[in-house]
RNA sequence: GCCGCCAUCGUCUAGCCCGGUCCAGGACGCCAGGUUUUCAUCCUGGAAAUCAGGGGUUCGAAUCCCCUUGGCGGUACCA
């Protein structure tokens, strides 16, 4: 395969989409295990869904996930080669675009579309439409009402000829340009995951190619950017598919060479419905803001619709690796259900590779957030502190936003219970005898480390273990479940734990 | 309604192209047991898919063909 170009080539409605964010992988994922480009196109022509600042964040997450791209939409871009145009978006402040091929966002490029459209309208291929919304609407109705599909009738193609269009053009009347499609035909083309995909022609509308407010729609905008920024490889979501017969016509219609297509399975809600906000979190900074490594939810957004095949079990791949063994002709046909127990575990995995620098680095905005840490003394929010409890953390964690709220004890003081220190049906005097016991170990160890006091505990614990480490876990921690009191005395110190002992004695 | 795509454990999937080695393998989750008290980690084991249903081809089908059903997507001057 000569070196292919494939684009990431979302519309700035909000937020990258985790089902966006796979789009992209794919594609960057293709491009570098060809040996190709991979190009981010903005794709604005939708001037009513437009959010403020969505560039930017596509910008960000994309940058974030560490899926670069090597033309396109930047915020801040290092360009070593001269040779390469770079200029400011005259439509959005603080963005450039960086490549030969620009600009990258469509916005920019509408004197293009229109001397498009007006080659197709002279080559018989497209024709105004001067049809009134009201007039489509009532069209569209009549014809569901008789159980047809909704579909263009033609009437300006029919009724109207040249002399009336140019006055209807001069007048400045509201109009679209229509693609012409051609009748009885069957449009055919080579899906690289689903095969042959065929179609009647007689079934497709007459789209409209460029809105009355002066804006292409996506079929004629991403087709002619497609070609003109020399796409090879269209790989986008299975919503597409249907709309494909459509762009192949605009091809023909140009003379153009067809680029390669791939459309990409579904991604579903527990439900099979197409992956939707109601049910969940679908944007990529939620996920982020959840607790999720990047690491990880590329890992698991890749593994969604593709496996490397017969005979890997392997399950954790690293963008390096994914980039090595990819394979675009191994994505299924079918949706993928969103599955967050699995994120979950394979976060954890991530985790657990993490070093206590770079836990306590990745944990420390999430603590910040936390009533029990904010309201903690100082001695309390060291690092050094911060990492003890990592340490005892870290294999328990699934996800960065889970820090410290099983274990606030390590925060706060806590409430005793006298019955919660008691283990099964010991005696008042043996529970009392017990702590004692732990107090005077803990009180006699001079090297304060997780090894001495676990021999010096277990030692003392002798074979009624229950007895005495369940007691003194309480006292310590005053919750059911905990980590060991070896651990939990470790990272709260000699002198805060006999503080803790001396409390439950108290209550007894 | 019309058009299109899809269909293996609850979920992600291997196997399907090149029929037998698959009374279907792995992972997540779940259950049980073990690992220096509880939790977590880790280890071991288990339940879990008549390969959507039906018909065909074949000595033999999850794998090839046809039909049915179901699900999803599209059907906009949205992408």
């Amino acid at each position: 395969m000569e070196k292919p170009r494939v684009r990431f080539a979302p519309s700035p409605t909000g937020y990258l989409h985790v089902g966006g964010l796979r789009t992209a992988l794919y594609n960057y994922l293709f491009a570098k295990k060809n040996g190709g480009i991979f190009y981010l196109r903005i794709e604005d022509t939708d001037r009513k869904r437009y959010v403020e600042g969505s560039v930017e964040k596509l910008i960000h997450s994309l940058d974030w996930a560490g899926l670069k791209y090597d033309e396109g939409v930047y915020q801040t871009a290092e360009i070593k080669d001269d040779k390469i145009k770079v200029i400011g978006s005259p439509n959005y402040p603080g963005i450039i675009e960086v490549g030969n091929f620009g600009p990258y966002i469509q916005s920019e490029r509408l004197d293009l579309y229109k001397k498009y459209a007006q080659e197709l309208v002279e080559k018989g291929h497209a024709y105004y439409c001067f049809c009134e919304p009201e007039r489509l609407e009532k069209l569209r109705e009549e014809q569901t009402a008789q159980k047809q599909a909704p579909m263009y009738d033609r009437y300006c193609l029919r009724n109207l000829d040249q002399e009336e269009i140019n006055k209807n053009l001069k007048s400045n009347c509201s109009h679209t340009i229509r693609l012409r499609v051609p009748r009885d035909e069957r449009i055919e083309f080579e899906d690289m995951i689903r095969g042959k995909v065929s179609i009647d022609s007689n079934t497709i509308d007459d789209q409209v190619l460029m809105k009355s407010d002066g804006f292409p729609t996506y079929h004629l905008a991403s087709v002619v950017d497609d070609h003109l920024m020399g796409t090879t490889h269209v790989i986008r979501g299975e919503e597409w598919l249907p709309s494909t017969p459509k762009h192949i016509l605009l091809y023909r219609a140009f003379s153009w060479d067809v680029p390669e297509f791939a459309h990409l399975p579904l991604l579903l809600n527990p439900d099979k419905t197409k992956l939707s906000k109601r049910q969940g979190d679908v944007a990529v900074e939620d996920y982020v803001k959840n607790g999720y490594l990047k690491e990880a939810i590329i890992n698991f957004v890749a593994l969604l619709g593709w496996h490397p095949g017969e005979g890997e079990t392997q399950e954790i791949f690293s963008l390096d690796e994914l980039e090595k063994i990819f394979d675009i002709k191994k994505v299924h046909k079918a949706g993928a259900v969103f599955d967050l127990k699995k994120l979950d575990w394979i976060n954890a995995q991530y985790i657990k590779k993490l070093s206590l620098e770079e836990l306590l680095e990745k944990t420390r905005p999430f603590f910040e957030q936390k009533d029990f840490y904010i309201d903690a003394t100082a001695d309390k929010k060291t690092d050094e502190y911060l990492k003890k409890v990592l340490r005892i953390e870290h294999e328990r964690l699934s996800k960065l936003s889970e820090v410290g709220e099983s274990n606030k004890f390590f925060f706060q003081n806590i409430l005793y219970d006298k019955n919660l220190l008691r283990w099964k049906e010991m005696a008042d005097e043996d529970l009392e005898s017990s702590l004692e016991k732990s107090r005077s170990v803990l009180e006699n160890i001079s090297d304060w480390n997780l090894d001495t006091l676990t021999r010096s505990l277990m030692e003392a614990a002798g074979d009624k273990k229950g007895d005495f480490l369940w007691p003194l876990r309480a006292a310590l921690t005053g919750e059911q479940k905990s980590p060991s009191p070896m651990e939990v005395a470790w990272v709260l110190g000699k002198k805060e734990s006999v503080k803790r002992i001396k409390e439950a004695l108290g209550k007894i």
